[in-house]
RNA sequence: CGGGAUGUAGCGCAGCUUGGUAGCGCGCUUCGUUCGGGACGAAGAGGCCGCAGGUUCAAAUCCUGUCAUCCCGACCA
């Protein structure tokens, strides 16, 4: 392609709304083009390199034994009231209306279509195992799209279903996209991590992401330092801090003593020269039904340094995520006897009380008493309160101890870029895609779902792989491999071996860019920095000589080298690049 | 959904306090000189100053409302 031919605009200012480096690179190099908040436009360049992620993507599903198609964006709310996620989803499922009034959503993601697809046209054990994929636009109303192509509310997914007819089937089913998945970010020049995940809304019973490591990604994720077990901060499981400094056997009396103006942990732990490990915390929550009533309070209790884990929490008591919120104090006050500030375990009622399984074992804790500016010491599980729920609701922190083998846990932020899960039974049941065994026997399906953000995975290789003066593409997924920068368009000699480059190299497959605008060449050089194409040959002075400049964008060398063996060189390295 | 900020040319911004003919830089067009790391000069084109009300002789500027965008938080298959 001649770049005086393509339809490109960069930009040397960066856009106001852009703060992180993929978008702002990809902004700049015209790659991307906003329309309304979360959804942008792909331009020529860009949605070459969509093409190509999309392109290892189905190559490796391909290999996999998985089979493409095409489902519509559009879904039918029929269905989703069939699974029970109408409601469930909450106010992300993008919501439409035809002309009928009739309901519809903008599928954020498509376990029903596909469950529905499937127990229509399958019957029999012997179509089984089968796996279906697609890549196309997914559709969630983000409360706040952030950072591009990040998080948006248009964005491109490759998503897969997996269809067994019993567990063991799944478990290899989600081991054959598990490797496929870490061929897909290999070959994508991802730096990343598989961490076990929650299963949220979707529901069932095992779950990795796949998190591209990086400093700005949204994802945090724990991982041990010795054993490597890795998860989300969410997922992973709290250790319980096992007391047994002999006080373990003389429990306190349980007293109440004035603690005045002492709302936090800080204060009241200050106020008693406790230190906060030995008090209790108090975490207000209520749970709203459909029609937007109270349902019923929650108060959860931790440990005084520890902080409240949502996702645990919602889990434990088994509603949507967006059911729960936290509550308002004074309703929840008048309604349970807890006092704002001085809420402890004892002596609440009409409440849900969840505790995290840590204070069963951690006596003569200090809690608040339900009044104003007092609080108990001496607080004991078990003797002195009880727990509707007693679970690991905490949120696990660097530092803590691996679950596995006791290790501390190291910290880390990332994209995540994939995730695959373990459905289970959970749509096949509810939706009745069933399957016939040799004993003419009915079972439902045991299905799997997979799925790879195909946009957000193009932001996340930006983000890994840029420096001050652009994006520096990995060649498995550059929009094109060369760019040659011609210096003077109109100087004949020059302009003859520029072509006879160009020529040479498109013949052998690689892509190239011959940039011949009439510009000069400060213009250029900073242009094919920005779009990052991996290899650059200038053809400037010495083409009369045969000579050209040769560099790769990966490096800040450049080398002089005859027509032949840089072209020798291209051929090389983009075929390296590609494995 | 809470908090904060911003809407003026394709992009980045000034002007608003104290109301009086719409500005700057980049980009774009034309001409000339330049020509290997975002050149210089000259001449141009390009605006419902987010939108709607209000105050006023007069509103980009003051007031009210509204919409949009971004940031922090909440939320996030």
């Amino acid at each position: 392609m001649r770049l005086s031919k393509m339809h490109i605009n960069t930009l040397r200012e960066v856009p106001g709304e852009a703060e992180l480096p993929s978008h702002i690179f990809l902004l700049r190099a015209g790659m991307i083009r906003k329309l309304v908040s979360g959804v942008y436009g792909f331009m020529p360049l860009g949605y070459r390199v969509i093409r190509k992620i999309e392109e290892i993507v189905r190559e490796e599903m391909d290999m996999s034994g998985a089979q493409e198609i095409h489902m519509s964006a559009i879904q039918p709310s029929e269905l989703w009231k069939e699974s029970g996620r109408w409601t469930a989803m909450g106010p992300e499922l993008w919501r439409i209306r035809d002309r009928h009034d009739r309901e519809f959503c903008l599928g954020p993601t498509h376990e029903e279509i596909f469950t529905d697809i499937v127990r229509n046209e399958v019957n029999s054990y012997r179509q089984l195992p089968l796996n279906l994929y697609q890549i196309q636009n997914k559709y969630r109303d983000e409360a706040r799209p952030r950072f591009g192509l990040m998080r948006s509310r248009e964005f491109i997914m490759k998503d897969a279903y997996s269809f067994d007819r019993d567990e063991a089937g799944l478990e290899k089913s989600y081991d054959i996209m598990y490797e496929a998945y870490e061929r897909i970010f290999d070959r994508c020049g991802l730096t990343y991590r598989p961490v076990e995940a929650d299963t949220g809304a979707i529901g069932g019973s095992g779950s990795h992401e796949f998190i591209a490591l990086s400093e700005v990604g949204e994802s945090d994720i724990l991982y041990c330092t010795s054993c490597n077990h890795a998860a989300t901060s969410e997922q992973m499981p709290g250790v319980d801090d096992i007391v047994a400094d002999g006080a373990t056997d003389a429990l306190e009396e349980l007293k109440t003593v004035d603690t005045p103006d002492t709302k936090t942990i800080e204060e009241v732990a200050t106020f008693l020269d406790v230190p906060k490990e030995k008090t209790i915390k108090a975490i207000l929550l209520t749970v709203y039904d459909d029609d937007g009533g109270v349902k019923y309070h929650v108060t959860a209790f931790l440990r005084g340094d520890r902080e409240l884990n949502m996702i645990k929490l919602v889990n434990a008591l088994k509603e949507p995520e967006h059911m729960v919120v936290m509550a308002d104090e004074a309703i929840i006050g008048d309604a349970t006897g807890a006092v704002g500030g001085f809420t402890g375990p004892v002596g609440l009622h009409d409440a849900k009380i969840i505790v995290d399984s840590e204070l069963e074992h951690l006596p003569n804790m200090v809690a608040g008493a339900n009044e104003l500016d007092q609080h108990m010491t001496g607080v004991n599980y078990g003797r002195d309160y009880k727990a509707d729920i007693l679970i690991d609701i905490k949120q696990v922190q660097e530092g803590d101890k691996c679950p596995i083998c006791g290790a501390p846990l190291a910290q880390a932020r990332g994209i995540e870029v994939g995730q695959v899960f373990k459905l289970g039974t959970k749509y096949s049941a509810s939706m009745g895609a069933l399957y016939k065994d040799e004993n003419m026997q009915e079972h439902p399906i045991v299905m799997g779902c997979y799925g790879i953000g195909v946009s957000r995975t193009m932001a996340a290789i930006v983000e890994q792989h840029h420096d001050d003066n652009g994006i520096i593409w990995p060649v498995s997924v550059a929009p094109y491999h060369v760019i040659i920068t011609l210096v003077k368009p109109d100087d004949k000699e020059q302009a003859a071996v520029a072509d006879d480059i160009y020529e040479k190299l498109q013949s052998k497959g690689v892509e190239v860019l011959l940039d011949d605008r009439d510009d000069r060449a400060g213009v250029k050089f900073k242009d094919a920095d920005l779009l990052g194409i991996p290899v650059r040959i200038t053809v400037g002075k010495k083409a009369g000589e045969g000579v050209v400049e040769y560099k790769l964008r990966t490096d800040a060398d450049r080398s002089e080298l005859s027509i032949a063996t840089a072209i020798e060189s291209a051929l090389t390295y983009v075929t390296d690049g590609l494995r």
